[in-house]
DNA sequence: GTAAGCTGTGAATCCCGATTCATGCCCAGC
DNA sequence: GCTGGGCATGAATCGGGATTCACAGCTTAC
């Protein structure tokens, strides 16, 4: 049955997601996928032109998952709410999100990879930044926010998020989990960096 | 003479230096390294125990480069400077460096290398943010500064500032070289992210 | 002048994971 | 029950760059 060969490439999806959750891209070659999967290295090919585009394909679903928590976040808000707490509705989701994972979290934002899912990765982070940028452009109109480079601010406000929480900076990579606090922390940096009174 | 070889050494490193400015780090292979040097394969390890010895050396000579431009900057101020003009001259210098020579800067900042040669790198952006979390403290302590997780904001500041001059985000890699006022933003943005009146 | 010890050479070798492919297996249709 | 086609296998192959090493040339010491 067809079904079957749906399973098995689902299984190899899964299987690569899990590897990259739990040990990064180098932990997840062809052999250990398949073996994960509880297939041989050769199937993989069967359902995959190569292994990039299986990345490919998972980085792609991980990325979705993860843009439509941070757009759910925002449109969960009322009508009323400031543009600033649309910010910082978006910023605490992706903040609470990465360290809940952070293996995966450095995956998606910082590990090295293959060039086309790299490609990838700079639409992801592109989208997210625009999503911030239109956040900021709607609190300027709106005269909450000081006028600005609205793209460079969100460029900088990725960037800078990226890095206080999965980079080797990170306060978190020193000392224990104060999650909470690195929150706080962080909504009060973004606060300000955008100019919010 | 003893001369000679210290010639054959510098001229790898040189070289090597000057493959990574021009094409990154896949460009600077052993092979190319030993051509531009005027020598054959080999000879590199006459001088260096392995590529990745002779990398950690490049890149170590230029951090220490870039490091001291940055505390330069800060010393020439007055002793009557804020804090918060130290921080600005710090940052200021960092993305003027950035954007002169961009192809250096991704390579320092964002550019995939090996194990031996990252750790190097985040220990220059770790000295480096240090030197920005002294200037904050040293602004709250007098008073300047509100009170902040200085890490933290030192660590997003150092992430912000990477993505939006170098990174695939920046607005330099979508139109022309605005360079002013890529940093006149900048500026605002690290003014009002440590929280200046 | 010659031996000892450098430095330089570059083709051969190693390494290691992705990718291929000849072969075997299974099941549907007849 | 036989057969055809698709899926699975996994050992063999490939690829590309780092690394080695047997050999050669030059310099210096005595």
């Amino acid at each position: 049955m067809g079904t079957v060969a749906t399973g098995t490439r689902e299984r190899l999806l899964s299987a690569a997601r899990d590897l990259i959750e739990e040990g990064g891209y180098g932990a997840a070659s062809v052999l250990a996928i398949a073996e994960r999967a509880g297939v041989a290295a050769g199937t993989l090919y069967r359902h995959f032109a190569s292994k990039e585009e299986l990345f490919v394909e998972v980085f792609r679903s991980v990325c979705e998952r993860e843009e439509s928590a941070m757009r759910a976040a925002a449109a969960a808000l009322p009508e009323s709410a400031t543009a600033q707490q649309r910010l910082q509705a978006v910023l605490g989701t992706f903040a609470r999100r990465a360290l809940r994972n952070p293996r995966l979290a450095w995956a998606l934002i910082a590990e090295p990879v293959d060039p086309r899912v790299d490609a990838e990765r700079i639409a992801y982070r592109a989208r997210y930044a625009e999503l911030i940028a239109a956040g900021l452009a709607a609190g300027i109109a709106a005269g909450e926010l000081p006028e600005q480079n609205v793209d460079l601010t969100a460029a900088a406000l990725v960037g800078g998020c990226g890095e206080a929480l999965v980079g080797p900076l990170s306060p978190l990579a020193a000392d224990g989990p104060d999650a909470d606090e690195i929150v706080a922390a962080l909504r009060t940096f973004v606060g300000r960096a955008v100019g919010a009174p």
